[in-house]
DNA sequence: CTGAAAGCGCTTACAG
DNA sequence: CTGAAAGCGCTTACAG
């Protein structure tokens, strides 16, 4: 009585079908399979017209049982959700690592580690080996998940330079504090001198970085540097409305604002003019990022790109090398200063 | 001299050492993995003791081996990918649905088939059996992926009424229709009689059926349609915008407008203010999917809730229950209206 | 270059 | 209720 099967899904040939489809043996296939090495073209050129013929296609789980890979990568997620998934970097950065692993006919797996319970299951899931490796996506300090996969030996890959760990672990990341420079200089060439900056969290790479990077600028341009003028935020949108308002509390003679992410930005924007404040001629905004929100916003806002296509593979790119046995690696990428209306 | 795999992934422990442990054969361990049935008490209790202590986990490829599944499904998204990773539904669809199963211990594959290429090599790979099942992200009409898996006899459930399928796929879906008469009713009790609407694309039933429910309920009320207040767009902001524009422009006396998304309601919110029509005041605004978006604009926006956590939930129940042999179902949602300060 | 054979770790009738 | 055994589809030394 069950339609839901109706069309069937017959027995696929097996490596069997083929070898004999090609009158060869199951060992001859195998070796074509994977690399063609020791075959004759002869033997090669049979077994290729066979594979067509037959439909062909591997069973992944018999080829993993016995080479021991899983020939497939986590993409693991740890940050409590919610904050990332409205991030439109992570699209981006999904997207891309998902179709570079495709080029190399590598599946990706989802992986979602919100809740301790979540992270017990999926650390358990990783290190049996279901995997072959790790793409990383966490960065707030303190995370058990990096140090437990690292300590199992499980390959694995970084999205921004893990906090605590240094090299012992592969990462890729943009370089937050060179971008962070160009921001600030581009603003103390705009003539203001009154800069404010919005943080992103402090235990994250991309918040002492950037924020770095503002000191360093500031400090050569001999501007004296004013406490008043830092604020943190959290990321989010919200954060960056809140902080704009306290900044606007603590130095009301602030011309100009580096703000750690476009988002924030968003929501720096907002709070200015309530305030009153014209941007850019009362204030200068510059945000980080150029995510979708750079544009939908207005004015548009002038920001520091990331490469995120470039991030994602590279990141594929080390995680295979190192799946493959390389050693672990850093790979710090170029920003670059988009000028638009904010500032 | 390979520092990667120092700390070393050794050889995990098997059923075998399981046995051993607990004293039973290997055919009485896997009986207890798999449900207990058949497994006498005393055996059952030393088998997860023997499990705790060798940290044992189950080798998935051998198990799939020999029974055939795979124990993970595919999350496929045929759209020309960039639009709907713009879309702020399909975090929350995709997160959902990894949650959903992840509550099942099945890992969720993501796959994006963008391009025709793309496209054969997952065809090839879901029937190959590689998934036990798809969740089908792909609203355009015309997709021959669906039509494809479904001839082959994979398990499928799409998100969004498949038009052209019928009930020969499963679906999920909001009730697209009742939520745009819901929003019509809204304008219509608030008094506006020249209510226009931007639909979404004519080819997605979410296009069709939006548009169906604004027809029903002006025609109910006694109010003549009239074709210069229906435009069209693409879901994107930027479509919003000219389409409204385009509105703007056949009938100037327009005093409400239901926007089938949100992303489109912002662009049409943005036109309004461009053109100096205040809204509400002048032009009330309606949208529909309650995303992000709904609330980072000003005025928030008054939109249709569709309920996305249940419509992740209820794909990964349809597609676990029909690879399990049940038949095909489609699961119509209820929407809510979302009052804002937009309309 | 090629075939025969062992074996990866599991599940599942089959006897008992 | 339980054990012994076959077998899932592949890869990889091992002989030749």
């Amino acid at each position: 009585m069950t339609m839901s099967n109706t069309g069937g899904r017959r027995k696929p040939p097996t490596i069997h079908d083929v070898a004999r489809e090609a009158g060869v043996s199951r060992g001859t296939v195998s070796r074509v399979l994977n690399g063609g090495h020791y075959v004759s073209p002869a033997a090669a050129e049979a077994v290729n017209a066979a594979i067509r013929r037959t439909g062909y296609v591997v069973n992944r789980h018999a080829r993993s049982l016995i080479t021991g890979r899983s020939d497939s990568v986590g993409f693991l997620l740890t940050e409590p959700q919610e904050r990332f998934f409205e991030d439109p970097n992570f699209n981006v950065l999904l997207r891309g690592c998902t179709q570079a692993l495709a080029a190399h006919d590598v599946p990706l797996l989802l992986m979602l580690a919100g809740t301790d319970d979540e992270r017990r299951r999926i650390t358990r899931y990783i290190t049996a080996g279901h995997v072959d490796g790790v793409l990383l996506v966490s960065s707030h300090s303190g995370d058990p998940v990096a140090e437990e996969l690292r300590a199992a030996g499980v390959p694995l890959v970084a999205c921004g330079k893990p906090i605590g760990l240094g090299s012992k672990v592969s990462y890729v990341a943009a370089d937050d504090r060179d971008g962070a420079r160009d921001m600030v200089r581009h603003l103390l060439g705009l003539g203001r001198r009154r800069i404010g900056v919005v943080t992103g969290p402090l235990d994250t790479p991309g918040g002492v970085e950037r924020l770095a990077g503002y000191r360093e600028v500031l400090a050569e341009a001999g501007v004296e540097e004013d406490e008043r003028l830092i604020v943190s935020g959290d990321y989010s949108r919200a954060s960056g409305e809140s902080a704009a308002e306290r900044l606007l509390g603590r130095a009301p003679d602030v011309d100009a604002v580096f703000v750690a992410s476009d988002l924030m930005a968003q929501g720096v924007l907002a709070a200015l003019q309530r305030a009153g404040r014209r941007v850019p001629e009362d204030v200068a905004v510059g945000g980080f990022d150029d995510s979708p929100a750079a544009v939908a916003v207005s004015p548009a806002l002038t920001t520091i790109r990331q490469p995120w296509d470039r991030i994602s593979a590279e990141m594929v790119r080390v995680l295979l090398a190192q799946i493959g046995g390389e050693e672990t690696a850093a790979v710090i990428l170029p920003t670059e200063l988009v000028k638009r209306a904010s500032a």
